[in-house]
DNA sequence: GTCTTGTTTCGACATCTATCGATACAGCGA
DNA sequence: TCGCTGTATCGATAGATGTCGAAACAAGAC
């Protein structure tokens, strides 16, 4: 029970994470962090496979369903995959034969309230 | 008069660009332009660089301001700063010595909108 | 165990990118 | 015009990255 009410804690600390970025200073160390996931997504593939992914009914996508809409190989789709998984953006579990990914959305939720703007400027 | 009614029309129409890339998937277009924001996006040193801009009181700072806080080279914070620039994500002005930079909050909010999950969900 | 389908990893390669010091450019005051 | 400060660009370089086909790995059916 003692064990339970540390890690409720614990998760309430990581939970106080992002603000917005124009608010103040990024630190180096969280620069670092959101570069990489940023990094992931700068590839016109990597997102369309994750809009697709997260479009799909049931919120997941078995890899066969996703090497057919683009123009790159099986290799590459994996390759982009894997790039987005290891960014946290996706998950994966394999069920037999086949893969399937889903979108992490608190991944995509820090960085959107990461780019949030003081309300009512949008220009 | 009738040419500033057709531009204000112009301008509501870009204004309905950006639903959440979840909803459903993006086109090949529309991933390549937001995947050039995205790299913009992938240093540390250019988050760390757009962050402190924004911070600065006023929301813009002189190139002056900028090359101290950082472990690089002022040209390298020069190009950083253009690869910003290029990607629409601030803009600059020089006024006389200096050259002022700030951020361009409707690309932000273009990118934080694009990032939206559904509400409610956030993991 | 063999064969098949699905997926990931590997190695190579062309291209891209962050960084540097040097240099060119912009602006100002004397 | 000259000298100075501030900023952008240039050329080179080391490292990173998207892509491919081949190979390795995972799972299922017989």
């Amino acid at each position: 029970m003692s064990n339970l009410e540390l890690e409720v804690l614990g998760q309430d600390d990581a939970a106080a994470c992002c603000s917005p970025m124009v608010r103040e200073p990024l630190g180096e160390d969280a620069a670092v962090d959101l570069a990489k996931m940023f990094k992931a997504l700068s590839d016109p593939v990597r997102l369309r496979l994750l809009s697709l992914i997260a479009s799909y009914e049931g919120g997941e996508a078995c890899v066969c369903d996703l090497t057919g809409p683009f123009d790159v190989s099986q290799p590459t789709i994996s390759h982009h995959l894997k790039v987005l998984r290891e960014a946290g953006l996706v998950d994966s579990e394999r069920r037999g034969t086949w893969v399937y990914y889903w979108v992490l959305p608190a991944a995509l939720a820090k960085l959107s309230a990461l780019l949030q703007t003081p309300t009512g400027e949008s220009g």
